[in-house]
DNA sequence: GGTTGCATGTAAATGGTTACATGATTGT
DNA sequence: ACAATCATGTAACCATTTACATGCAACC
């Protein structure tokens, strides 16, 4: 699913412009399913034009800067339409965060507290951006079931997160890393990533 | 989080092949945390040979193709260990499926009932591939904090699905779209993506 | 005076997926 | 026979992220 479909997608909606269609990624209505930056956005708008399946008209606002509003157009319907009715790839997931936790042996039990402190609190916004997100009242049942489907997740992270985080303080290592004992003191230049 | 810390992670556990660590992402411990695919693998394992970060030898088996073996080194573990030193990155979600999903008032009811369906089916075989895979038992706490996390997540998406599916029912379209009338047929080459 | 939010865009770097290529063995 | 599992690897293609570039307005 590319960038191109996913803006299609938001402006099934309603009208918007670039920084406002990734809003609705980042805060909105999307941002429990999908991501996108502005570098994949702004050239997608601009293939999309091109196409025909969107019109642009500028919009001036006061003490903001102009806007380019975008409208989907009835071929860019017929086109996004067309798109989401190949089956959808598998769900994925990843959680540079839980992959860290997993190794929460290796790490100083006051590392392992902050991070999932961290996670917590990531978790904590996603779910306050989500909720005060205004689909939720007016929209469609189907706007409202994916809605409600982040809500239930982002809720569930989160008391899962905040029951056991005693049991991972208990199992992270207290100071000297007990575990990695026999290691050479992390010196090297740069690291894996 | 690229696929050189994702083997360096795999091999932290134990000895592995290539294969096997693609396993480990797909039905093991880390199904639920993130993907790497053989392209990803393979080159990182050589470049891991190259840094001295692995060794490797070659094992051979009755039955079966012989496997190169990757074990992690001092200077491996070192390298890992600094590489996931660093802040992880937030999660990220990719959800063609909830994306095509909230679009199902322009969709015959028939497909988004086959498409929950599918969804819902490929949740259960996930749910399954880490219920049946060893980390639960013997694995120290930290490895089973994000097993049962996973298992958990997986869990409340199956039960969300199964208990709204009516819902998306009712809102779908029976036949003809209604939502989508006004539009022209779609013919068009291609599609969006 | 500094930071945040609004607003658009480009280009380089990164790096991952997909498809191809090969081949043995086991089960149907 | 045919498909599936085990097993490794390469290369082209694809796309996204990140960083850079710019600028105004509002708030602290």
């Amino acid at each position: 699913m590319d960038a191109k479909t996913l803006c299609l997608g938001a402006l099934m909606h309603d009208d918007a412009s670039g920084y406002e269609i990734r809003k609705l990624f980042e805060d909105g209505l999307f941002s429990a399913i999908h991501d996108v930056s502005f570098g994949s956005i702004y050239p997608a708008l601009t293939v999309l034009l091109e196409r025909e399946w969107v019109t642009c008209r500028i919009a001036e606002q006061d003490g903001r800067p102009d806007k380019k509003v975008y409208s989907i157009t009835e071929s860019g319907r017929a086109a996004f339409l067309d798109a989401i009715s190949t089956p959808p790839a598998p769900d994925k997931m990843r959680s540079e965060m839980l992959f860290v936790l997993s190794f929460g042996d290796y790490l100083p039990r006051a590392d392992v507290m902050a991070l999932v402190d961290r996670y917590i609190a990531e978790y904590r916004d996603r779910l306050l951006a989500l909720e005060s997100c205004s689909c939720a009242e007016n929209a469609p049942p189907v706007r409202k079931f994916v809605n409600d489907f982040g809500l239930k997740m982002y809720k569930t992270a989160i008391a899962f997160l905040e029951d056991h985080r005693s049991d991972l303080m208990n199992q992270a290592n207290g100071e000297a890393n007990s575990n990695v004992e026999h290691l050479t003191p992390v010196t090297a230049a740069g690291g894996a990533s």
